[in-house]
DNA sequence: CAGCCGACGTA
DNA sequence: CGTACGTCGGCTGG
């Protein structure tokens, strides 16, 4: 090869991005909105190795159009048996096809013709034409047209390491020439085309053959010759080989649209790869082709690589913050380490950053002057701080003694979360590299090395907790730029910045609060609890006739199904449940005295557990912390942990007992419990816009009541209880996806009787139907749902082939945005109740929040002015087409004040 | 000791 | 074969 030979490249566009979509894992390469892009990924990184590596000055790229074409027009089972090409998969060779576009690559197809035939055509005139050729294929087939002037690179694991077949090494590897290699496959087979070849002939015997008898032609004209049972094998099989042999062939001389010099290669687009790569958010791979490929980009001048790691971090002389804070205006990022849970938490170290430059200090070690600054810039509003996990840093912040915190302009977990609410974890080293396509280096940890350096390693850790901590910050002030712009894209700048960041703060005083214990009340209905189950225990084992653990559903199981020979229940994974509904049904049938044990231990253990668990977590103030999870729940309602304080007993009369152990405080006067009615409910008559809905709502009567005084054309005054229990639960269900069948196994009626019921609701509330299938078909579209106030849920599931997963998706896209419409308004009403608490000056405040409850503590003096303001901001903190009607109750106790 | 499963509490 | 969660004990496999 000269320097001034032109070289061809030319890729099988399918075969190579299949190689990648299996190479890379589809969970870790995905779009915010559930497009899976992990072949596009591959291919793109072995599309820029290639051209780095290569050099080419043409290159093309060819596709398949579908699995038609004359060879299965000869042979119908050509390339049968591969199992259905994933959907996950078709949907990203369009996105490939995009991608060589803004590479200024061409690609191309051939009707009734596979991509191979395209590149064997190609080669050959490349060939003719002086050119150097080199082929990417993971097709064996391409192996024949390797010679002199042509290579083929196929892939040996992944898309990133191909072996190079010239001639030689093709003999190689096959003990036969390329432009015999046809003859070997034809005999050997080839299984990924459903081409079975001689039996018993391996791709030993066929070579030795080939070499023998000059090429399968001349095999074929001996093959009466041929001894021993391969040779009786090859004489049974003739037909599949010469057949083999007219498939395997690849055609040379197809029209084409392009001629061999026309494939020349100008060079990739930055403004459309920047474009193509922003959409598929590959921040990585910009980078490397910038860094690779620079003197070969078209259009505006590359950007250089960005730079990564450049901040200069340096640690705080004393009494130097002042200066550093005052000689910078704009956002500031805040990295911090420590230990924070609860609503408490303590700093080990703080790092500040902006623009390229970071500084480190330890807030223990502050001098006076430093601390007050520190506690200056931390309380005014018009310094913004941009942090990751605002929560924790405001808890550490109250813990610390500090004044209240203002300004905080952004939090990249509650940011990151907003573009992607299932994901799980919103660790700052993922969302780098998610975000920013950025590696997040973690300080070493002593274990790893230096452990045995003693002071050497104590003065190095020191600087590489610095370096982390800066290199975090850094990456945070970048990360919230990145993830600002994006949800500016998407209308929520709103959602993040008036409810979002602001809620965090309010969520933070709350678990800094906490609520007040009752502990003596806790021991002594856990000890009551305690004493039921040890007596449930012993008259469960007295009725067996031994001992057996009555807490353990397999040996339950045992006893019931085996040695009881009761009926089986419904299965489960491990195999039949025992769950109350089933205990209580086989209770019914059987009558048997050990059910009602089990039943009743089911119960009270329960309970015990829960106040046992309540205990254990009253903290030395006397009052339990709960964390409110902000970035879990992917509808964008809240959730509680460490103790869950959202799931806590209502329903059954010993359950409530636990609500008495939360109680008022000293100081205080009694506990407000405020909930909205119905919410989700009106949402809903609201979103539908159903008259009939919104009038029953309008109308102020019992909800229930008045709907099912509609679907079953009655007088309101004649709807019996049975009527309004079944609508009831059909109102409910309807936004959950509830199916005919669900419904009937609910009210414990027929199918049939169910399916009466529904016709006859959507007979009078028809809006109700066609909004939760509008819902359903949108968001299929789009890929998401959106609440009221634009809070996105994507659902890539909708367009699955898997009918379990697509239901289960649809079900749950209708939910959202009633779910999370509930979840925002609440919110915001939070946020209203915070802001007027504050500037009337009264001293009651909230404590909890359970959905669609508020739960606040009450100063002297202060229950009507705080039911009327807390009534005020919840009911206008959304405009909906029906009243947002609230209750409130005060008592006491969490019990007490129910109402 | 971590992690899964069944069970069950709430809206 | 109804959405969204968190937590427990039992059990399994390392």
């Amino acid at each position: 090869m000269t320097a001034s030979q032109s070289r061809l490249l030319l890729i099988d566009g399918h075969s190579m991005a299949y190689r990648a979509f299996f190479a890379l894992p589809a969970e870790k390469f995905a779009t915010d909105d559930g497009q899976v892009t992990n072949a596009v990924y591959g291919f793109a990184s072995m599309l820029i190795n290639l051209l780095k590596a290569e050099e080419p000055t043409h290159v093309a790229v060819a596709f398949d159009i579908s699995r038609k074409s004359f060879r299965t027009e000869e042979y119908a089972a050509y390339k049968d048996g591969r199992g259905e090409t994933p959907q996950e998969f078709k949907s990203q060779i369009p996105i490939i096809q995009e991608l060589l576009d803004a590479f200024g690559i061409p690609w191309l197809t051939k009707e009734n013709f596979e991509a191979d035939d395209i590149i064997a055509t190609l080669a050959t005139r490349g060939e003719a034409a002086g050119f150097a050729t080199l082929i990417s294929s993971g097709d064996r087939d391409a192996l024949q047209l390797v010679n002199e002037a042509t290579t083929l690179l196929y892939p040996v694991k992944g898309v990133t390491e191909l072996a190079r077949y010239t001639p030689e090494a093709v003999e190689a590897k096959y003990g036969v020439t390329p432009d015999r290699y046809r003859d070997l496959a034809a005999l050997v087979g080839e299984k990924a085309d459903n081409l079975p070849g001689v039996p018993g002939v391996g791709p030993k015997t066929a070579a030795k053959w080939i070499v023998k008898y000059g090429s399968l032609d001349g095999l074929v004209a001996k093959a009466d010759e041929i001894t021993g049972k391969a040779g009786q094998s090859l004489r049974d099989n003739l037909d599949d080989v010469l057949r083999n042999h007219r498939l395997n062939g690849l055609v040379c001389d197809l029209e084409l649209d392009r001629t061999v010099e026309e494939l020349a290669w100008e060079g990739w687009s930055v403004s459309e790869t920047n474009r193509l790569f922003d959409a598929l958010q590959f921040r990585a791979l910009g980078e490397r082709l910038n860094a690779n490929l620079a003197a070969k980009a078209v259009g505006a001048a590359a950007v250089p690589a960005a730079e990564v790691d450049h901040t200069e971090a340096a640690a705080l002389v004393p009494g130097g913050l002042a200066a550093w804070l005052g000689a910078r205006a704009g956002d500031i990022a805040i990295a911090f380490s420590g230990t924070f849970a609860s609503g408490a938490g303590s700093f080990d170290s703080i790092a500040l950053a902006q623009g390229g430059q970071a500084l480190w200090f330890e807030p223990s070690q502050l001098d006076a002057e430093d601390e007050s600054t520190w506690a200056a810039w931390l309380a005014d509003p018009a310094k913004s701080k941009v942090v990751h996990d605002a929560k924790a840093f405001l808890w550490g912040a109250d813990a610390a003694g500090w004044p209240e915190v203002q300004g905080i302009k952004a939090d990249t977990v509650i940011a990151a979360y907003l573009l992607k609410p299932e994901q799980r974890s919103y660790a700052l080293g993922d969302l780098a590299m998610q975000f920013l396509g950025r590696e997040l280096e973690t300080p070493e940890s002593p274990a790893d090395d230096g452990a045995l350096l003693g002071l050497d390693a104590a003065m190095n850790d020191g600087t590489a907790k610095l370096e982390a901590d800066c290199a975090a910050a850094a990456v945070i002030s970048d990360l919230a730029a990145e993830q600002t712009a994006r949800l500016a894209d998407r209308h929520q700048a709103h959602l993040a910045e008036a409810m979002e960041y602001p809620l965090a703060g309010v969520l933070a005083r709350m678990e800094i609060l906490g609520i007040a214990a009752d502990e003596g009340h806790f021991a002594d209905i856990e000890s009551g609890f305690a004493m039921q189950s040890k007596e449930a225990t012993e008259r469960a084992h007295e009725i067996v006739g031994r001992p057996f653990n009555v807490g353990s559903p397999k040996q339950l199981q045992e006893i019931l199904f085996e040695e009881l020979g009761m009926p089986k229940t419904k299965r489960t994974k491990t195999g039949y449940t025992t769950n109350a509904e089933a205990l209580q049904q086989l209770y019914v049938k059987t009558q048997h005295p050990l059910l009602e044990q089990l039943l009743r231990f089911r119960d009270v253990e329960k309970l015990k557990q829960i106040v046992a668990t309540l205990r254990a977590t009253i903290q030395t103030d006397g009052r339990i912390h709960t964390t409110f999870h902000q970035t879990v729940a992917a509808t964008g309602r809240l959730s509680s942990a460490d103790p869950n304080l959202q799931n806590i007993p209502v329903r059954s009369e010993a359950g409530r007992n636990i609500r008495a152990g939360f109680v008022v405080s000293e100081g205080f006067e009694s506990l407000m419990t405020i909930d909205y009615s119905q919410i989700e409910m009106r949402i809903m008559a609201s979103l539908t816009g159903d008259e009939g809905l919104i009038d029953a709502f309008v109308s102020g009567e019992d909800i229930h009541n008045a709907v099912a005084a509609k679907v079953f054309a009655v007088a309101p005054e004649a709807v019996t209880a049975e009527h309004r229990r079944k609508i009831k639960a059909m109102s409910y269900g309807l936004a959950y996806g509830l199916s005919t069948y669900g419904l009937s196994q609910q009210l414990g009626v027929s199918t049939e009787e169910a399916q009466q019921l529904s016709n006859d609701y959507f007979a009078r509330f028809g809006k109700v139907r066609d909004f939760l299938h509008r819902t359903v078909e949108e968001a299929r579209k789009t890929g998401y749902t959106e609440t009221i106030m634009g809070r996105r849920r994507y659902f890539p599931d909708l367009t699955s082939d898997n009918r379990q997963r697509r239901e289960m998706a649809e079900r749950a896209a209708l939910n959202a945005p009633i779910q999370g419409s509930a979840a925002d308004i609440m919110k915001t009403a939070m946020l209203g109740v915070d802001r007027e608490l504050r500037s009337s000056g009264l001293a009651s405040r909230v404590l909890l929040q359970v959905h669609d409850e508020l739960v606040c503590e009450v100063a002297p003096g202060e229950a009507n002015a705080l039911e009327t303001l807390v009534r005020e901001q919840m009911s206008s903190a959304a405009e909906l087409a029906v009243p947002l009607t609230v209750s409130a109750g005060f008592g006491e106790s969490w019990e007490a004040a129910a109402h």
